[in-house]
DNA sequence: CGTCTTTGTCCACTGAGTGGAGAAAGTGGG
DNA sequence: CCCACTTTCTCCACTCAGTGGACAAAGACG
């Protein structure tokens, strides 16, 4: 199949398109009621998005007691690539228009081998999608990479974690390599439009979303669209000073809340634990296993480990004292907490609350919902594919 | 003179009215320059502006070598009230069209008289300045509050330093009394919109403005538009733990910034240090004085007591502190001192500076501006008649 | 004094969008 | 089965904001 290159010539256009991709197939009809058109002017910018290709008739629409009408989607062979690069894994999802995750692949890897190691692990990934027959081809890509992002040139920029990705033109690069557009951002900002899109935070405006995996990161949603900051850095929250005077941290600093809590910190307190002999369960899955990571610190809270269950509430309280610290600054309407470490699930979530409801002051916290994320690891993926089907489906 | 009740009727004209507030008076070719637009059609709304007496002309403009072209301006008549309540003392002002200050008194006053006894005040302040023939009425007001506000309605919603006034229409109310439109907002706010239209922040889009008075605050500016969080309490960075177990606040909570740092606890901690006598300068004021505020700090500091400059530098320490926080989550791209304690000056100024270049990511301090106010205490006032303003300057 | 430039005015034309008439295609009651 | 009613689609004349070119007015400059 060949590829579409149309794009939306108008607002209208543009307006119907993302109608469709978040409301699936409608009736012209149906499209009319939401979009505040005169039915001659919908007529005529449906046609077009048919002429073009983009989208296609698609059977009959569900009688609503009347002369029958003709269902319009998104034409049903677009194909969008999702791909999210976290510290120590990758994950490539293929969706179609709609944003559905048609297949999803999860590879462990280490960023810091490089963009050209790692662009190549995806493109194989990619390659691998579109053998299985999900894709002959892609209309677009997302990239998530876990830093900070000049966003317009999807350029990371002194990434901390990914030394060597520095300036690496990955937008250009990926493009290239692909062949079809490709729009990159932050890891974190792209789990808020995922949750966003398909997730808890549907009908919210303004929220946080809270990463906590290798490192911590949130990504800030204002009035429904992705705040970056002046140089794409915003939700750099890793580095707060959490606990005065405390651990030393890689950035320099002493007492950030990544170096007090995050999957590498939890598994190295794991191991010290267990090497302290503080906990018999963590001691024996350090044996078993040979080392130590959340997951297993995840287990051995939910095997009821009092150690285990420590660390849990203490990392919790600190992060927790963190967001409450957005919370008063930030006033969201809601705050979703995701990421590898949500394996922890309701302890973490619970030492969180309380730490937040404490803190903040009640006309911020009294209708604040405190989450976890819907999507886990899709959400990154999905996110993705919705940074580029917004960018495609805006007038050019 | 009859009170202008006219509203631009559509985009063009609210863009042009903006235009000519922001820029002064201009020639309709210079405007042309400025909104593309056919000269056609700039006519027309331009003319449009005159027939409904929004805008004048007013005389020849300066020769660019042609045909001599009549600058257009605001009607000269327009009158702003904008009024400024702090926890102690109330500013009042009168700006013409293109906000600019022709008169403003400052009266001490306490909020938690309550809204009725502040209204009377405020009314008779304005009365004084109509009365000095400065405006003969008012086209439209703004007001700001020392605490959360319900912006759509203007009303303020649990404003801990000013019980009393929960709930109170403040909008309505002085809308009634002054027979004119009236916008209310956190004092805060007021204070960004300032310094963004006549100071400091004119060229920046995000931004925040941290207001150092009574109590702590901070006005959130993300796309050239202040944001005011779900519940309006966005900003409210006074309640953030700055000390962990630190000092008992109001509030119910310990170490709060405002319990360690603010006009107020500065003030308890001068007191402290003069009667413990840890600083002749701030004693001998005491006695002269009777009581110590912030100003006699900044006079103890200047005049070289070590006392008075510690608790600056431990005070700017604390702020930096929570301010770097929010640096490293917001990623600005200036951020601005203002406020009652400004006073203090280049020594409060280094502290925080100092905190937050140390504490937060080279990425997001790299190229970022901390200064003070330009605007002082009219910052407030200017904001309050930019905020009524722009809501008057948009279409009905 | 003539030429060039800037500014203001007029007007025919374009193109997006509207809203009503009517046809097409269904539902449901008698 | 027929008829009244509803929903949907299509067509078309009409409105209206806005454009851009022609031309006039008014100055600068050599």
């Amino acid at each position: 199949m060949r590829r579409m290159t149309a794009r939306p010539a108008n607002a209208h256009q543009a307006r119907l398109l993302k109608l469709l991709r978040d409301g699936g197939p409608n009736s012209r009809a149906q499209l009319g009621d939401q979009v505040d058109l005169s039915r001659s002017k919908l007529a005529v910018e449906v046609d077009r998005l048919l002429e073009t290709g983009l989208a296609v008739a698609d059977g009959l629409a569900a009688s609503r007691g009347g002369r029958r009408s003709h269902n319009i989607r998104l034409n049903p062979g677009l194909r969008f690539l999702g791909v999210d690069i976290g510290a120590t894994s990758v994950d490539v999802a293929v969706t179609n228009a709609e944003l559905e995750i048609l297949g999803h692949i999860n590879q462990p890897m280490d960023v810091r081998e490089g963009p050209v190691a790692v662009f190549e692990q995806v493109l194989s990934m990619a390659a691998k999608l579109r053998a299985s027959g999900l894709a002959e081809g892609f209309d677009g890509a997302g990239i998530g990479v876990p830093g900070p992002v000049r966003f317009p040139e999807g350029v990371p920029v002194a990434p901390p974690i990914m030394p060597g990705w520095d300036g690496f033109p990955v937008r250009e690069a990926l493009s290239q390599d692909l062949g079809c557009p490709v729009m990159v951002d932050n890891d974190v900002n792209l789990m808020a439009l995922g949750e966003q899109h398909a997730g808890v935070a549907r009908t919210v405006h303004d929220f946080l979303v809270v990463k906590i995996g290798t490192g911590i990161g949130c990504g800030i949603v204002v009035g429904g669209g992705v705040y970056r900051g002046t140089t794409g850095s915003a939700g750099d929250i890793g580095h707060i000073q959490a606990v005065p005077e405390g651990r030393p941290c890689a950035c320099g600093n002493r007492g950030c809340l990544e170096a007090h809590f995050s999957g590498a910190a939890l598994a190295r307190d794991a191991l010290e634990a267990a090497q302290q002999g503080r906990s018999a369960e963590l001691a024996s899955r350090l044996e078993t296993g040979g080392a130590l990571s959340a997951a297993d610190v995840a287990a051995a809270a939910a095997a009821g480990d009092a150690t285990a269950l420590d660390l849990i509430r203490e990392g919790g309280n600190r992060t927790g004292q963190v967001i409450a610290g957005l919370v008063s600054f930030f006033n969201p309407g809601l705050v979703v907490i995701g990421g590898g470490v949500t394996g922890l699930g309701h302890t973490l979530l619970a030492a969180i609350r309380t730490q937040v409801y404490r803190q903040s002051l009640p006309l911020a916290t009294g209708n604040l919902p405190i989450v976890l994320g819907e999507l886990g690891p899709t959400a990154g993926v999905i996110g993705a594919a919705r940074l580029i089907s917004d960018h495609l489906f805006s007038p050019a």
